[in-house]
DNA sequence: AGCCTGATTTGATAATTATCAAATACTATT
DNA sequence: AATAGTATTTGATAATTATCAAATCAGGCT
């Protein structure tokens, strides 16, 4: 409990009684490895949070698995497309560690942020800081060869190449398991 | 400023005194064509609405130019990185055409944000759809080729092509000059 | 220890797109 | 209408990365 208060209160400070009552909106989960949390093609009601353990978010195009994000301990995730269109999403996530798990409901979160500006202040910073990560992959998926994307991943997040297999570091980083294997292994 | 309203309603509702206080905030330029809006390595500090023209942001990358965002009339546009965190932007801003361009500076729309409930919902709205926009874009960057870029711009804003130099949109769909004329010359 | 299964590496080749270099077309102005 | 300057097209070649195929490695299980 204590690390979900302290990332959002990273983000923006809440007063006692709101936090109180943002707090107790959250729901928590244990689940093993290799579970799903979100089946393909259904609608996302929740926004993630993960204590500890590392999840997948992936979708499948082509009849191929691509890996949008990973997601590692302290980090919050979800489908932002569906979540915030209330759309079946293409998107699924499932564990790939042991992982505790919070989550907070579409419709809980939504009013708590009717009821409360703070949570909504809070809600808009979540998103501006999610959609500044954005714009900074994108820039990084655009313009970068596919060693600089696996350099500036050694360099922000090394402990994620310990931890996740490789298939799924490369459509992450948005090359074929074949070409970061080259890349890691210096040409 | 009709059209601005109407932008701001379709995104959020707001009752008739915030709406006042809040349309009042935006100031209004009128800009010749090729006339700079925001210089590089400045701090962006306008979110801007351009009612009718064009313009492109832009930036440098070892030498190069490259478009990273056009915007034709009715839309809004701003440096996200550098607006939301208050830091420099490497990008730049010019109009393509004549331009009438609304904006609301930072402060400005903080202290409403703060003041009224309201105007932090539709600040949080509009990022929203700015953030699964992105989400989008980062999809067709990543994930299909030229081509299919190229014809997902001729499907979802045809005008874009009669009324933009094809540079500015091959750097946007992330291609050569040259790339670009030969997919549109059919191979 | 040996085996099985999945993960990773390595090799050969192909596809896509970039780069460099002209040639041609277009536009505005005289 | 001629010209200058820019925008676009075309051609030849190179670079990057994907694809397909096979070999090797690693960890869990009996």
């Amino acid at each position: 409990m204590e690390s979900l208060k302290t990332a959002l209160a990273r983000i923006s400070a809440l007063s006692p009684d709101t936090e109180a009552a943002f707090l107790s909106a959250w729901k928590s989960w244990t689940l093993p490895k290799d579970h799903p949390v979100l089946r393909e093609h259904t609608v996302s009601d929740y926004i993630y949070f993960i204590e500890k353990g590392a999840a997948r978010i992936f979708y499948t195009k082509n009849g191929k698995t691509i890996t949008e994000w990973l997601a590692l301990d302290q980090q919050f995730f979800l489908s932002i497309t569906s979540f915030f269109q209330r759309s079946p999403s293409h998107l699924g996530i499932h564990t790939l560690e042991p992982a505790e798990l919070r989550g907070i409901h579409y419709q809980d979160f939504m009013s708590l942020a009717d009821r409360y500006h703070e949570v909504e202040r809070l809600l808009r910073k979540m998103i501006t800081d999610s959609l500044i990560l954005s714009q900074v992959r994108m820039d990084a998926i655009q313009f970068e060869t596919a060693q600089q994307r696996y350099d500036r991943l050694m360099a922000t997040q090394p402990e994620i190449i310990q931890r996740v297999p490789l298939t799924y570091i490369a459509s992450f980083l948005g090359m074929t398991l074949e070409t970061l294997s080259r890349i890691r292994s210096g040409k």
